[in-house]
DNA sequence: TGTATATGATACTAAAATAGTATCATTTGA
DNA sequence: TCAAATGATACTATTTTAGTATCATATACA
């Protein structure tokens, strides 16, 4: 079982040397190339993936020459909930648990209550690793 | 992210069947047949996972006329993690964090420390809930 | 004002994991 | 003996994930 997809993957370790970059203020506005030449990720793939985030609002980008990519939020309020809940939606451990016939009272099924409870802990615990704290 | 495989649905679907069953006095040996025809699960496909669930001897098969499936251990003794570890392997909410360049030092990685911590909590959890307790 | 250098958008391909089928071999009770 | 069951294994299909190709658009600056 895959707990973090590829997307996020990259996502992070990008999020990550940009912000070691703009606690060495380096710069705040770090092209795809720039990325990619440090952690040697593939580059039309990352490229799709700061979109995303720019999108998102968790990035903000920049066109043209001298363009690229900056933080929109600080580095220590972007949680890696955050960032799993754009590449991979919710963080669902429920989902796909006896799904169907046989729990058709959902809200009834003892299996479901206690997933969900599971899922609580597992989403508190993620919303309190930051961009920051993983960038030193 | 899909946290049970369609392998792991289908054998506690089965194995809550038996229990039903066995609770019952129905039967003890049940045909993959029998589970099929109530379930509405594919034959072939279920019939390999209770295989593999006789090779790892959470269930006993029978060969030959009058054959089927039977609990080794007891409903009450099987928990969803043994299923899960069967078919998708150890619950690792840690693998594919970061792995490689970024985290060189993965005993000093202060994500995996966290998300070893949410692991175990899961686990936990994971670990009370039976084939027992789901099929009453 | 032309052009190199960025991102924006979108369509496509490749690879891997997951889900499922087909089929023949073996065992066994009646 | 034979029908009914599992054992074993090879194959196919589907879905998800990963990654590429390519053209459009914006912009700093020589």
């Amino acid at each position: 079982m895959r707990f973090m997809t590829r997307d996020t993957d990259y996502a992070l370790r990008a999020l990550i040397y940009m912000s070691k970059a703009l606690s060495r203020k380096d710069k705040k506005v770090v092209t795809v190339e720039d990325i990619v030449r440090s952690e040697k990720l593939p580059k039309v793939f990352l490229r799709r993936i700061l979109q995303r985030l720019a999108e998102r609002k968790v990035l903000a980008s920049y066109k043209g020459n001298a363009g690229g990519f900056m933080f929109l939020s600080r580095p220590e309020n972007i949680r890696i909930t955050d960032i799993m809940n754009i590449f991979q939606g919710r963080i669902d451990l429920t989902n796909c648990l006896l799904k169907g016939k046989i729990c058709p009272e959902r809200s009834a099924c003892p299996l479901r209550k206690k997933m969900k409870a599971v899922n609580a802990v597992v989403v508190k615990e993620l919303d309190r690793i930051t961009i920051r704290s993983l960038a030193r």
